[in-house]
Formats: structure tokens, sequence, C-alpha cells
DNA sequence: TTGTAAGCGTTATCAT
DNA sequence: ATGATAACGCTTACAA
């Protein structure tokens, strides 16, 4: 910079100015600024991005805090968000968490040390009141995906609720009524609203009973889905529906089935989140969620956040879909 | 740190000595020096990383670039560089390139202004000939999975010649004389060595063909395997063999072969890379890479290149192994 | 053994 | 309309 402030022969803060574009501010005569941009790109000047970040306490650089960044969910929204970050400037850093609520502490500790303007974070299971008390970052931050009921950040997330009861009622309507719903034993609210989405459209018909309801925990959910599908085929009336509350489960889910031979879309009629209809030859309705649009919103809502940081956290509720079969 | 210094009474310099761990170097007393990281503690000093930066011109953050962070190999890849990453105190940032080489220069340049300290680069293809010429940033580099042969920068990668040669071989025990190929038009070095080792296994048993060979462009390769396939199991003698020569193609291959109702394993064998076992219900062998270890070795010699620039580049080729169905 | 001071490359305030 | 200059928080050569 001060090499241009050479060539052209005027002081470096007047090159600073126009650099940045803040010639009004400067008041600086459009000739010369002229002149100073014709020369920063011959000499091709390039500013240093740590010695403005230093001066100005703002890196241009967010992070993504996710569980793991291996999962096809959190790639595609990691995927989306660099892409969301890089034309606004900004560089984006990936976190994994692996679902340890212990790492996030000094996560947050190292991106402050960073200077780090924003996070975007799918929140860690059971962390609400951590949160409340004293994990809670003094930095821009909103939560996706994932949220908790009664912390208040600016969240980005779909209508779990009315999508599933959406998804099940697809499934009453092709004449269900022994619909299982497979999920995860889980408090966070996405995965609350859609068991709730899927009780009441199944007490609504009158469908509703408790023991169709099959909860998995993290820990090897393929074994307990196989178990429980087992046992509920036997019954007599058979379960007819199957209700997947994620992507992963779908999976999991419909790879059990082809293992116990049963017809996908004629013994049981299916329906869940994610991609399903890339992994098997039957065609399956599923629920898509609109990656895009929940990076995009991410980025806007913490970019506001960042400029503002008094604004109020927002809520941003986007409508999911259902692909039918 | 100015107040670490008034606390204890001593100057900046000595605590910067002491946190830095140079306390030999500053020759600093052992009492005083104990008394600073004391206090150090209690006031919850953090060092600033960005004025360090800017100071050293080391940001202690690396780079990597992939074509998308959401495929599921690259975002393994991440999965572990970020934890070695964070092991040795480094940050991680993610950029695609979406396969494009236009985007690599303005990348190389934001990574630089960034004083990005090193990069771990998934090669994109066909970009050899602008490495050599004019791309090759002055960040200590390595290359992962992916190299070009006559760029010489350090490079991780399998065994890919031996490892399809073997693979192709076991098809071959198996009886099958009739293998396909299943693999990318591409001029990367490692498809190119895939192929090679297929081919030597094929010619050592005097099973090569050239019409066995189905390469696929990267739209769109579902159809042109879809009609290749179909083609060839109506000839006479019809082909029994499958190698995939990527962990993508697998998927698709198999969806392919379900649809047209051919019976894996036993009308056609099949052997390929990546995670074939999670999709299908009939086991099928597949070629699994060191991913953690690939991961590892790219850390590792990265950080060896950012202590010493001049060292030479280092060629590192790991086993992958063969998982039996 | 400790302290002083000169930077690192910017930005922004204030005088001119 | 432009230029000096201090400051951002740290490291390190050198003086004391």
């Amino acid at each position: 910079m001060q090499s241009i402030a050479d060539a052209v022969g005027v002081a470096r803060s007047t090159v600073s100015f126009v650099l940045n574009g803040k010639e009004k501010e400067g008041h600086i005569n459009e000739e010369i600024a002229e002149k100073i941009r014709k020369t920063a790109k011959e000499m091709n000047y390039e500013f240093n991005q740590v010695a403005r970040s230093l001066r100005t306490g703002r890196s241009y650089t967010i992070a993504l805090v996710v569980a793991n960044i291996s999962d096809v969910f959190f790639g595609t929204l990691a995927y989306h968000i660099q892409e969301c970050a890089e034309e606004k400037g900004y560089l984006l850093v990936i976190l994994n968490t692996g679902e340890k609520k212990e790492r996030l502490s000094p996560i947050f500790k190292m991106l402050k040390n960073r200077q780090v303007d924003g996070i975007i974070m799918v929140p860690v299971t059971n962390t609400e009141s951590d949160f409340i008390e004293n994990l809670n970052p003094d930095i821009p931050m909103v939560f996706v995906d994932r949220y908790f009921e009664t912390f208040n950040t600016s969240r980005i997330h779909i209508n779990n609720y009315e999508i599933s009861k959406t998804a099940t009622q697809l499934l009453i309507d092709k004449g269900c009524k022994r619909i299982v719903l497979v999920s995860y034993c889980e408090t966070l609210m996405h995965i609350q609203e859609r068991k709730r989405g899927y009780i009441d459209a199944l007490s609504e018909n009158n469908y509703y009973a408790e023991d169709l309801i099959c909860e998995v925990n993290y820990l090897n959910p393929k074994d307990s889905i196989a178990d429980f599908l087992n046992k509920k085929f036997r019954e007599s009336p058979a379960i007819d529906g199957i209700f997947m509350a994620t992507g992963g489960l779908s999976s999991i889910t419909i790879r059990c089935l082809i293992d116990m031979n049963i017809k996908l879309q004629s013994d049981v009629q299916l329906i869940g989140f994610g991609n399903i209809d890339t992994i098997t030859s039957v065609s399956i309705p599923c629920i898509k969620q609109p990656m895009l649009e929940m990076c995009q919103h991410s980025m806007d809502i913490l970019l506001n956040q960042i400029e503002s940081p008094d604004s109020k956290p927002i809520d941003c509720k986007l409508p999911a879909f259902v692909v039918k079969d």
C-alpha cells in the first residue's frame, strides 16, 4: 500500500480510502482515485486480510459447527453455506463436535481468539441448559435444522410438525391403519415436532397407538429397528405403514425391510425424510428439505446479526415438501 | 497482555516470552514465569491469533480444497483432516471448486491474503498444465487422492494400480472371463492407474478385450452405464464380472443392475471401490481406502512442509485393502 | 535478567 | 481534498 502511495505520490491513507470504496467519506478527487486504482492493479496489489482484521476486529470468517461433516446432510449444508459465504467475501471454517458437548467450550474459545465473525451451528443434543447457563459465546450465532425451545437464538428450520403430519396423512390416505414411527429417542425440538405431527395425524383418524412408536438410540439403531419391525409384522393386524423421521433412519429401516424380504410399497407403505429414492429401485415418497434456501437464510440472518448485533433473534421456518412416488 | 504485565509488574515482552514457552530464549526467572502463568490464568487471558498472525506471518489455518464437500468421500477427508488439524492447533477452512478450474486462481489469491499456512487439495481434473505454468500458489501444498504425473508436489494416494489388479484377479479367481470395467473417461492418474491394473490382470490371463471397457463422463453416467450393460448382457458370451473404479460408479452401477433384474453375485460377480455393502442386501466385496491414515499423513507432510519450506516433495503411497464378501 | 521499541499492514481520526 | 499519525495486539532484536 505504501508503494502504491509512493508511486502515485499520495499518502497511504488516501490509497486506503480509495481501495475501500470510501472516496466519498475521504472526499477524494475522482481523478486521483482512478489513478490509484490503476496503479494498484498494475502492481497487482492485494490487501492483507489479517492486518485488516486486526484493525477492524472483523475477520470475514464464519464457522460451521456440526456433529460430523462426513454425514451427507451436514456436508450438503457445508457446501451451500460455503458458496454463500464466498459470494459475500467470507471464508468458512468447519468444526466437528462429534455430538460431544464438552467440545463446545474450547471451540468457542478458539473461534473468539480468531475473531471469527459468526457461527452457524447445528446444536448438540442435550445442551440447552449449557447454552442458557454459560456456553453462549458472544459471537453472533444462528442455529440450523435443530433448535431449543427456550434458548433464544436465531434459528432456521423446517415445518417439522406440519410436514410430518402431511406425510403421515399420506399413508392414511393410501389405506394404512397401523403406521409405525421410526425415530430417535431424542429431546431436540425437531424430532419432537416430527413425532407430534405423526401422532396428531393418527389421532385425528383414531389410529393412534403407543406401541407403534419405535424410538431408538444413536448407538446401533439397526438392531433395535429390526427387532421392532420383526415383532410388529407378526402381530395381527400387522403393520402396514412406516414413517421414518430422519434420513439416516430411512436408509437403515429400508435395509432392514429388504433383509426381511418385505415387499416395499406393497406389503408396507413407506414415507420418510431424505433421499430415499437413490437407494432402492422401487420409488418411495420422501420429504425433502430446502437445503439451499436454509443455507441462504442462515447466511443472510447471520450477516444481518453481525452488522447489527442488537437485532432481535429471528425464527425462520421454511416449508419442506413431499416428493411423491 | 499489558494488563498481565502490569499486574505482575513486568514488561509486556516478558509476558510474551513466558506465554510462548520461550523462557529459555528470554532467560526469564522461573519464579516470575510461574507468577505470569498464574496471573494469565486468573485473568483468563487468551491471546489474539489475528495479531499474532500479522506479526509472525502464520495464521495456523490450513485449507482443504475439494470439488464438493457434500460428496461423502470428500466429507470423510474433511472430517479426519479437521480432527488432525485441531489437534495441532490448526483451523480448517473448506473451499469447493465444483471441479471448475477457473475457480482455482481466485481461491489461491484469497488464501494468500489470509496468510493461510498450507493447502490440502484434491486437484481438479485437467489442470496439470495450469499448475505447471502459472497456477502454483506459493503456499505449501499437498495433493491427496488424485495427483498429476509431472507436477511435482507432495502427494498422498493409494496403490491404485496394485489394488485394482488384485481386485480384478479376485473376479478371475471366481471364474469370471468377461469382466467389464466401469470407469470415468478421465486423465487423472488415479483413474488411469486403476484402469492399468484392470488391464494387466486381464491380459495376464488372456481375457483382455477392449470392448469390455465402459468409460463414461461425469454428466449423466447412469444412462451410459445402463446402455452399455444392457448390450453386454445380451452378447454371447455374456459378461460375468464387473469392476467399478470409483465409489460413485459402484452405487450407480448396482442401481442399474437391480433395475435390470440382474442377480448380484450370481448372474454377475462384482467388485468395486467404496462402501458398497451399505446399499444392498447381498454382500459385495469392495476396496476400502485408509481414510484416516491418508488424512494423518497429509497433515504430517503438510506441516513438515510448512516448517521446512525447502524440503523435497514427498510421495506417500498407502495400501488400500479389499473387504471380501 | 528485564525492559524498550520497532515493526507487521491496515483503518480512521484529526489537522492541515 | 489530502496527509500525518496513532492504534489494533503481538513478537523479537537489542539495549540496559
